[in-house]
RNA sequence: GGGCGCAUAGCUCAGUUGGUUAGAGCGCUGCCCUUACAAGGCAGAUGCCGGGGGUUCGAGUCCCUCUGCGCCCACCA
């Protein structure tokens, strides 16, 4: 890129996919285990996306702040790894490769079990994975040649591997419950698979004697009671406990039982009991050994009772109800209810408590040590105010059911034998003969637990292994905490001797639109990050969302942001531009005695580089983007860059000075950008300075002898002066751009050695024969007398600087006030009262420049 | 039912251990194509910091309370 050559605007398009090849064929995010031993290895493991997924604004927050995070280490000299890949996602791929089938008018029986997962493989290969690619367009610095998928013959091994030794421990076992059933994925839930939401129902209050009256919001299940449950202490049901009442429709005789679970409070005190479709029913039923009856197949279709066969369990609901009405078992009217019903979290459908036989993790062992390693602060969660959650969720965490009756998953690795024995036989054991798998495969969050080692070569002990775990942060969105990172925090320590999977917990919020709502397409206010990185970039498309990341906080997100970040880096652009065009480098060393001006802006940026390694070290991504956005725009753009333009004009030593400091600011710059929006400041920086790549180049260190207090001072006090100068002129109607004579007295400020800047960046001319002052503006120390070449407008002025007064001597009485309170000078520190004094001072000085201001204007 | 959090400018949000003049982005008003950038420059306006009470010399910040939201957990027939 040579000078010409840079055009006035920034396009995206133009360089990021160039750059983004060229950063994978140079292999740059590729880590190597044997590289850099002396060094510390960065570690993060890609929260791996469905193999169903496409990249989402979620995703694109979440990526942007793990290649933050490793790009910065990386340039920090740390051998970085950020591992790829994928999730098998058992169900919802599944499901989508079954409604593939299902346009061919075929179930996956159809096929078989066989077939269909090499219809799912086949699927995988073609349409499956777009993220992967979708990935490279935001800029993930992924090491490609590390990529991963949850059946991977090496995850899955380390799946296997770990089920045998889990079920050896007896950590695993095979038990008859009741649990959460999709009646559409025809399979098995976890908890943290069923959702939770109200919904308006009836609650039906059926007559099973004249003595005891129930109420239920599933009237249906009454088919399936075997029993009524009362509490033990309540006097009006006492004398019943041990009778048997005749269940309506049935004919069934069922028993009354006493159980503490009874609330003799809520509706009448007594409870019908159906073991087999609901959880507390089933707990009852077995401290009293009812029986239990399934009423529904597993599509929840009625299988009992013939008038109610074959309806679905929605249909027969008011069919039940009507038939109690007709035998006059209803109670009264049927009363409007709300009340919380499950719901499959993949497809929505209501879920059907069901007895069956399934697998579990005993997690009781492996939750405690997954609490204490937070505990005892081996792992520590950011922002800590979550890990309260963790630990409410850990530290009663109920036994995980794992296994879900897919076929698309990792086999549970259990065989049965003729007779009738069970076994679990590791991947690389011998089966014998004869014996049969377990059909149903494991969930698929067994897998995805153990991805912080899997992928890493775990059970073998690899060299990628041993350098690589544990890893340092695992950044995720907080609503997976429970889903996902409790469990490998459970299965990581259990795996690698009880070293937690990684450092640090890095949880942020979701991604909402700009009134802060949920993203959903029902609402139609989803944003899609391609759409974005299309038209403002993927540099823009990050920062928007890093600058919007605060800790734990949920992210905003808007066009307009997207755009106002799209600016920032063409900003960032034509500033570079204007340092090339100028002869800026970054050749040699700084040149000794610089101008107050680079010392200034060298000073600010030693204090920007310490305050952006304070906020990405805090995880603060909105702050550091905060900082570097202001320190670039508002310093360097607004007031550096303008104020180079004397020296550069100039020419000869100031103009060499300049130049060397100018390409040093942008530089570093630049470096410090680089993390959050890695595309612009690659092609930015390669042509400023000659340099391969910003992706390996140095993290920019805290220079201690930048720092200069003086010239802080003196250009904060002559951007002062210029501001309250600019002001009047504005308020007086003054162009921007016309010249004004004007004679400075400087006295002994400092600023008279500006004062040709000062003159340049407010327009002002020499005082020439005719010049005849008709303002006089003391500020700064400084007073500007200037020739407005006509009358100025002395009531506006004389009606500023009057409110100004008046302001003033507001502040005089407020804070001599307070000064005058001896319990305030007897109690605040003796900084406040000193901060006090100096407001009252420089409001008396303000006083006082005011009126001689006053009544230096023209009468009239 | 239990737990947590939020309420600050038109919108979305910052605001350290209490310190007196509460900030940002976008939006808004006026002027300007000033030779890096109009995706720009300069100047400017805008807040009973949800209500009430308390602690304190001093409260956006701490305590109590009310109101209105949001989220998480839960075996609410």
């Amino acid at each position: 890129m040579t000078v010409p050559s840079l055009p006035t605007q920034y396009v995206p398009a133009d360089v990021e996919t160039k750059l983004y090849e060229r950063w994978v064929a140079a292999g740059y995010f590729e880590a190597d285990p044997a590289r850099n031993p002396d060094s510390p290895a960065y570690t993060i493991v890609i929260p791996p996306p469905n193999v169903t997924g496409s990249l989402h604004m979620g995703h694109a927050l979440d990526h942007s702040i793990q290649d933050t995070l490793v790009r910065r280490r990386r340039m920090q000299g740390h051998e970085a790894l950020w591992l790829p890949g994928m999730d098998h996602a058992g169900i919802a791929t599944q499901n989508v490769v079954e409604r593939e089938l299902a346009r061919e008018g075929l179930s996956r029986h159809d096929l078989g079990r066989e077939a269909f997962l090499e219809r799912v493989w086949q699927w995988k290969g073609e349409s499956g994975g777009r993220i992967l690619g979708q990935m490279k367009r935001l800029g993930d610095s992924v090491d490609w040649s590390r990529e991963r998928f949850t059946m991977d013959a090496g995850l899955s091994h380390a799946v296997g591997t770990i089920f045998k030794r889990l079920y050896d421990d007896g950590l695993i076992y095979r038990a008859e419950r009741i649990i959460n059933w999709c009646p559409r994925c025809l399979t098995a839930l976890s908890d943290i698979e069923v959702e939770h939401a109200d919904r308006d129902g009836e609650l039906v209050s059926i007559r099973y004697s004249d003595e005891i009256v129930v109420a239920t919001t599933r009237a249906e299940t009454m088919l399936g009671d075997t029993g009524i449950a009362v509490h033990p202490d309540d006097p009006r049901y006492a004398h019943l406990v041990g009778t048997e009442v005749e269940l309506p429709l049935t004919g069934r005789r069922i028993p009354v039982v006493a159980d503490e679970h009874v609330d003799p409070e809520f509706g009448t005190g007594a409870v019908k009991v159906t073991p087999a479709h609901d959880p507390n029913d089933f707990e009852i039923g077995r401290r009293h050994t009812l029986e239990s009856i399934t009423i529904m197949d597993e599509r929840a279709v009625i299988t009992v009772h013939g008038p109610f066969q074959g309806l679905d369990r929605l249909e027969a609901r008011p069919a039940v109800v009507a038939a109690l009405r007709e035998e006059g078992r209803i109670v009264r009217e049927i009363r409007p209810y709300v009340h919380s019903v499950g719901h499959c979290s993949r497809c929505r459908t209501v879920v059907e408590p069901r007895v069956s036989l399934q697998w579990y993790v005993k997690v009781a062992p492996l939750a405690k040590a997954a609490g204490d390693a937070v505990r005892d602060g081996s792992v520590t969660i950011e922002p800590p105010e979550l890990a309260a959650r963790y630990f409410a969720w850990v530290d009663n965490m109920h036994d995980w059911c794992i296994s879900r009756q897919l076929w698309w998953g990792h086999r549970i690795p259990v065989w049965y034998g003729p007779d009738g024995e069970q076994a679990s036989f590791g991947p690389d054991e011998q089966v014998p003969a004869g014996w049969t798998q377990d059909s149903d495969v494991l969930d698929t969050w067994f897998s995805s637990g153990l991805w912080p080692f899997s992928t890493l070569g775990w059970p073998e002990e690899t060299a990628d292994l041993k350098r690589f775990y544990p890893t340092s942060v695992l950044v995720t969105g907080y609503d997976i905490l429970f889903f996902w990172v409790a469990r490998m925090m459970m299965f990581g320590l259990y795996a690698m001797d009880g070293v937690p999977p990684f450092k640090t917990i890095a949880l942020h919020g979701m991604v909402r639109d700009e009134h802060g709502k949920k993203m959903s397409k029902s609402f139609g206010n989803v944003v899609d990050p391609l759409d974005w990185i299309e038209r403002f970039g993927a540099d823009a498309t990050r920062f928007t969302l890093l600058r919007g990341a605060n800790p734990g906080g949920d992210v905003p997100v808007a066009e307009d942001w997207a755009q106002g970040s799209r600016n920032f880096c063409n900003k960032l652009w034509n500033a570079t531009r204007f340092a090339m065009m100028n002869g800026a480098h970054v050749n040699g060393d700084l040149p000794a005695a610089h101008s107050t001006v680079d010392a200034w802006i060298l000073s600010r940026l030693r204090t920007v580089i310490g305050e952006v390694d304070r906020h990405l070290e805090a995880y603060d991504f909105a702050k550091a983007c905060e900082t570097l956005y202001h320190f670039a725009w508002d310093e360097v753009c607004d007031w550096y860059l303008e104020l180079s333009k004397v020296p550069l004009a100039e020419g000869g030593a100031a103009a060499d000075a300049t130049r060397r400091v100018l390409g040093e600011v942008l530089d570093t710059v630049l470096r410090l950008l680089h993390p959050m929006i890695p595309f612009v400041t690659e092609e930015l920086w390669t042509a400023l300075t000659g340099g391969q790549t910003l992706v390996r180049a140095a993290w920019p260190a805290v220079e201690d002898s930048w720092t200069d207090d003086e010239a802080e001072t003196v250009i904060t006090s002559l951007r002062g002066l210029v501001t309250e100068v600019r002001r009047f002129r504005s308020d007086q109607g003054l162009k921007p751009g016309q010249r004004v004579a004007a004679a400075l007295e400087f006295g002994t400020s400092p600023l008279a050695r500006h004062e040709e800047s000062i003159r340049s960046l407010l327009r002002l001319t020499a005082p020439d024969e005719g010049f005849s002052a008709t303002a006089s503006l003391p500020v700064e120390g400084v007073v500007v007398r200037l020739d407005t070449a006509g009358t100025i407008d002395v009531a506006a002025e004389r009606a500023r600087l009057a409110k100004d007064l008046t302001l003033a001597r507001k502040e005089v009485a407020q804070t001599s006030g307070k000064l005058g309170n001896a319990d305030f000078v007897a109690k605040a520190p003796e900084a406040v009262i000193a901060k006090n004094q100096a407001r009252l001072d420089a409001a008396h000085a303000d006083i006082a420049r005011l009126e001689t201001q006053l009544a230096a204007l023209p009468s009239g």
